[in-house]
DNA sequence: CTCTATGCAAAATATTTGCAAGGGA
DNA sequence: TCCCTTGCAAATATTTTGCATAGAG
């Protein structure tokens, strides 16, 4: 499952503009972990993310990585998945997602989404921001 | 949402079934956590668990808890539930079923799958064993 | 009797916070 | 300049592990 570039471009520029519109500086930092969650099709959790940028900026902290994070959730560029009994990952991509977690070896799939899945818009009177359908194996 | 007692009974033999079948000791302990999870329709978390027992088995631990829910798993007889940026939940609830979360707040309720959800039977050459699909509120 | 479970404490992980210094707009 | 951000270190929180003992089957 690859992501176009077209897909990339929209989720990164949405994320700069929502920076601007509200005012937030946009560091090197910041940029570079937003992407590596736009970019990427792994859904990569905070450790991974923090990983990856240790090789461009070295003195990186893991303080960094989850306050940004969680700036990221409360803007709404991206969604925390969950995923049971591992660390949550992360993506820019706020449609349905659908997981295979694999109970035996731990492993987790992306796996499509039923075609024929409506979801409802509204719950108990709230809005559905997001939603994740995960298969046991 | 109540949960009937007749659904109660069928999950708490199940319980013993397969404590009996895999000649697992079946201690007060053990017991209680997962009668606690079953019987509840809250859906509680491992300290809400772990207080509620607190007043059973003044000398309980965490790690019990713990110890225990990771088992449960295993066996099959419950599925955590992951909530973004909260402690998981467990449910003794085993059928195909849809939960919603509300972020704001961290409750958790049981909500009615979509009808026109049909489940494929296998994924990757592994039999769907169970599915969860979690909104996000 | 045998094997798993329990509970404690310690260890390992994971996440958050305070604060001084740095850097975008 | 004005805030927000960064990164370090310390503080918390969470989960796991090792081990001696207790207890179920």
């Amino acid at each position: 499952m690859k992501i176009s570039p077209q897909e990339i471009s929209v989720r990164l520029e949405n994320f700069r503009k929502t920076s601007r519109d509200k005012r937030l500086p946009l560091t090197p930092q910041k940029s570079a972990i937003f992407q590596a969650i736009a970019t990427s099709c792994e859904h990569p959790g905070v450790t991974e993310i923090y990983k990856q940028l240790k090789s461009e900026f070295p003195s990186i902290s893991l303080a960094t990585v989850y306050k940004n994070l969680k700036k990221f959730e409360n803007l709404g560029l991206l969604v925390e998945i969950p995923v049971p009994g591992k660390a949550p990952r992360y993506d820019a991509k706020l449609e349905i997602h659908s997981h295979a977690v694999d109970t035996a070896s731990g492993c987790v799939y992306d796996v499509e989404t039923p075609k024929n899945l409506s979801l409802p818009k509204e719950i108990l009177g709230k809005k559905v921001k997001h939603a994740n359908l995960i298969y046991y194996l």
